[in-house]
DNA sequence: ATATTTTACGTGACAAGTCACATAATCTTT
DNA sequence: AAAGATTATGTGACTTGTCACGTAAAATAT
């Protein structure tokens, strides 16, 4: 019993150690620390949502954009995308029209004031993104994306075949 | 105009292209496909939750525990354990108690039918790990941590303080 | 010993993201 | 050109995750 007591609290550590070094819960833990961040500075510079913020930038950036091409640019889901559209159209920092070529599509293109807010938003947006590159060298960068291209690979594919399950074949 | 229809595509692939340096948006992709991977696995090993395959696993491995302890070695908010544990005491497949040396807190336990659902579970989740580190090897592994842990650092730190804002105290 | 502060847990409200499906338009085949 | 397949978008239903707050118990300070 005495001893039960005593081992437990190292088994629990012993798990964490453990868990440090599983790729899967880490990567998952950092990502969504770096949403929370990125909500927290939007919300200390106005009133976007995070979604918000992606179009606001790639419109800026790129200019007249549809819902797919976001979507492709952003590795995201469309229907995300297609959500947000609504609301910032009624707030005024979008306009929609259907494109002249394709009748599918709907382009999607900031206003004056559009604009406005994502220079505005930019200011804090793009001092945490330099700060970061503060953090990493462009070599340590390199090797991160690298790593995680390899990893959205596999995580991507259809399933990691086991080798008994190849020989099954 | 006709440049205007020629040079569009073009902005669009540069923009993709930026993007995808950009360590938060790959990073934010990455963990959400990686998410995605681990549910399609357990819908087809059973009829598991993220959640509840985590606390399960921990269980598992470091036996009884309770929610905070879990949330700590998972990253992640306690709220979403709190929530998993009525569901998974009613499938049987752990047990709840007030514990004896704090009556705050709950000690979850597995039940002999929650370890035999683990091991099912467990072979699917197993095998998805083997076949990760067959992808990168220990010390690629450690590089991918290590960044990772500079990168937790930096979206957990309360501000990335511009040179000119530490100027202006 | 009592008052204050901290900690553990649960919960409502919300944001972010995924999936599957419906509809309309475009593209391919034959 | 008509039929069939594909693509773009929107939407309902759902999962995952965060935050803020309330309650009760424990720890600390006075």
């Amino acid at each position: 019993m005495t001893n039960q007591i005593r081992t437990k609290p190292d088994k629990v550590k012993a798990r964490l150690l453990e868990q440090n070094r599983n790729l899967f819960g880490r990567l998952s833990a950092a990502s969504l620390a770096s949403r929370v961040q990125a909500q927290r500075m939007l919300k200390s510079a106005g009133e976007l949502s995070i979604t918000e913020w992606r179009v606001l930038w790639d419109l800026a950036e790129a200019g007249p954009l549809t819902v797919t091409e976001m979507a492709a640019i952003q590795r995201t889901d469309h229907a995300l995308i297609s959500r947000a559209i609504p609301g910032m159209v009624r707030k005024g920092y979008v306009t929609t029209s259907v494109s002249e070529t394709d009748r599918r599509q709907s382009m999607i293109a900031l206003t004056d004031f559009g604009h406005e807010v994502f220079q505005e938003t930019s200011v804090v947006m793009s001092a945490r993104r330099a700060a970061l590159s503060r953090t990493f060298s462009e070599d340590e960068v390199d090797t991160f994306i690298e790593l995680i291209d390899r990893f959205e690979a596999f995580v991507e594919a259809p399933l990691p075949e086991s080798p008994t399950a190849k020989a099954a074949t």
